[in-house]
DNA sequence: TTATTTGCAAATCATTTGCCCGAAG
DNA sequence: CTTCGGGCAAATGATTTGCAAATAA
């Protein structure tokens, strides 16, 4: 079961009034405010809990597997940020605003994307710990 | 002036045709069979080079600094693959999205985003080299 | 007490860079 | 020729991990 401590506890307050796509090492700067002797590997090892545990959506969406290409159906995706599932979401396309954008911008666009990021069902469920195993990645 | 050369010219073909998102180290694998010898950092050096000309669309549209809480005002982004510049785009906002997409998948939804990807206007006029100063990212 | 979490440091992994050589123009 | 691009290997930077000590339950 998952004891509560207050290094976990100060950064997740600290990512929950974040505004920005804050980097490890910010974290770890700003935490060192209140816990002058955190360690960087103990901010890595949260920052990854957290987000497993779907607590953080400060993370970007990042990973989106998005792509866009003449030969293939666009298509959009949703990921749990705990066990890594991708799952396709199929109906929902936004082609058209990419001419719109061009149009708005002057950009030569190659793609664009749309994802979505949370936790599934099955992991929701399940209060079982230490199944993280992706990368931490804030961006 | 660029020169041309059979190294990226593989490389290109390989991502022009390549459907998924393929790692630095998985292009390296596939060139090797038709380049023996080439070496991962030339590898590394073709998709910096392919990405900032606009050239490789297959890229995924990771680090579009995407977020949503309730504090933020939410909005999307178009970024620059060539120098980075990262514009605002105002005035849609797919917020409804959130809802049907947790109705139809069961999802805790902690955000989502929307990036678009491609070339500046700045970017496309000069033919200047070397200027690609951002990390190699595929996902 | 006992299982979890930490701090620290060393290890790992991906990516970048310097240097000299071979090749394109 | 004269650069530019490549191969190689060493350097860098970010993230992860092993371990003994500290701490929450």
């Amino acid at each position: 079961m998952r004891r509560r401590s207050k290094q976990r506890e100060v950064i997740l307050n600290l990512l929950k009034r974040t505004k920005s796509h804050p980097s490890a090492e910010w974290v770890y700067t700003e935490v060192r405010k209140e816990i002058p002797n955190i360690s960087l590997g103990t901010v890595y090892r949260n920052i990854k809990l957290l987000q497993s545990m779907g607590e953080v959506s400060e993370i970007s969406c990042e990973g989106d597997e998005c792509r866009f290409d003449g030969n293939t159906i666009l298509h959009y995706h949703i990921t749990c940020q705990r066990c890594g599932k991708i799952m396709d979401l199929d109906g929902i396309v936004l082609q058209s605003l990419e001419e719109r954008v061009a149009a708005a911008t002057g950009f030569k666009i190659t793609n664009h994307c749309v994802g979505f990021k949370g936790v599934c069902p099955d992991c929701l469920e399940q209060s079982s710990p230490e199944r993280y195993k992706y990368k931490v990645r804030l961006y």
